[in-house]
DNA sequence: GGTGCTATCGTCAAGGTGACCAAAAGGAGG
DNA sequence: CCTCCTTTTGGTCACCTTGACGATAGCACC
């Protein structure tokens, strides 16, 4: 603790790293780089780096990587802190304490337009071994991703996986490919509707190539859902 | 980010603040200090320090304070992390990051025995004038509150309030008094033991004067509840 | 027009929850 | 010993949500 005599607190390197999801392809993805740089060099790592100066805001630091890799803009994208790395020798080069934030992007729209994407891929989760992970990326990509999942049952922010204006069908297979779970539409559709300000109606529909023309929907203002989507083990759990 | 160059990430100082709440004498209660020293002196904080060391582990150094305020060892209470604070003025005389971590202590049993007690006492938090914290303690410890009352929903963190030993009623004070509503002492056993490794019967039962004997429980080794226990806007909204 | 596909509406049984009655098991006081 | 009061515990019942699933609407293609 700070004393009157002249002890002066221990300075650290304060990194940001970036967990960012999106759903691609119909699978469940999350944006990794691979080092170019020792150590780990040629690993897999979360995209994020260092404060870049000491007066810099710890949010406003995820904004502007999270800018750098996929152009888009912080006010379009989730965007919330999931929890601070510290373990003294998680980076051989000096003391690093990272924060790391954890991202929602929309799916299509996001192929990181416009970023400084020099390796950067969106990879799905399911076919990341967690050994090609640099530091201690494996634990914190692991607690990322059940965050997310976590996160659909008891907020709307399934939505941010979703453009502007989306169908029904659209919102569930963001949820059956982020859960790996397969969810009857029926059933679906009537939770949503009855969840108030989930979703709001649009009033237009979908022009599409076969098949009954879907209504169209936006997010809605509510953020929090009570009570949750839970996951159950039923249904079926293949995703496709 | 890092580059070959001999750039170097600019250096901050790293603290640990610590949210310590326990159930006493029928109130929710956390554990503040009165400042002693500038900035904020004579305001309440959250108690907490610097790393000591460039080399100290956060965790670690969470236990430490939470050992020099409570002299509680860490193993015995429920000790995680809350979130991170960084905004660059949050502290007048420096850039601090502070990570803050969640602690839920027993009861009777830790009146801040053994701990450097300078000016440390449990307040309750409905008592508690926001304005009157320093920093910016009065949002950290609002995101405490409500974690630590959310968490009651979905985990078994509950029994961290309680001793070795609790009676079903305690466990339901507990409950009703972090979240400030009342709950039928009926539906409420039901549910909890419905939910499997919660609780485990000690067989034994408490010698009391008036009433029936309660038997005695211990907490099981269930972490998740699922489904939730969740705190509807019915019941009695007066916990006393 | 028939077929196939997708989206949407409706029905029904099973399980969980809140509200509440009833009984068990002790102490205090007559 | 009996009654009253207390607290704990077991049980019932109506209501709601949920999962499972039948049925219909609306469009494209052949």
């Amino acid at each position: 603790m700070p004393q009157a005599t002249p002890w002066t607190p221990p300075l650290i390197a304060v990194a940001v790293d970036l967990a960012v999801f999106t759903v691609l392809d119909e699978q469940f993805a999350v944006l990794l780089i691979e080092r170019g740089i020792e150590p780990d060099i040629g690993s897999l790592a979360l995209p994020g780096g260092f404060l870049a100066t000491a007066s810099e805001d710890l949010s406003a630091a995820a904004a502007r990587e999270l800018a750098e890799e996929t152009g888009l803009d912080a006010a379009q994208v989730h965007l919330e802190q999931l929890a601070t790395y510290g373990v003294p020798d998680r980076d051989p080069r000096q003391r690093v304490v990272t924060v790391c934030y954890l991202a929602l992007v929309p799916g299509p729209l996001s192929p990181m337009a416009g970023g400084d994407a020099r390796n950067a891929a969106w990879r799905p989760v399911d076919d990341i071994e967690p050994a090609s992970l640099a530091f201690d990326h494996a634990t914190i990509l692991a607690e990322a991703v059940e965050r997310a999942r976590s996160k659909l049952e008891y907020t709307t922010v399934a939505t941010s996986f979703c453009g502007p204006e989306f169908t029904m069908s659209e919102l569930r297979r963001v949820y059956e490919i982020v859960w790996g779970r397969r969810l009857d539409p029926r059933n679906f559709q009537r939770k949503i509707l009855n969840i108030p300000g989930f979703v709001e109606a649009t009033g237009k529909q979908t022009v599409r190539n076969g098949g009954r023309p879907a209504l169209l929907y936006r997010a809605g203002p509510a953020r929090l859902v009570q009570p949750p989507i839970l996951r159950t083990r039923t249904d079926d759990s293949s995703p496709q």
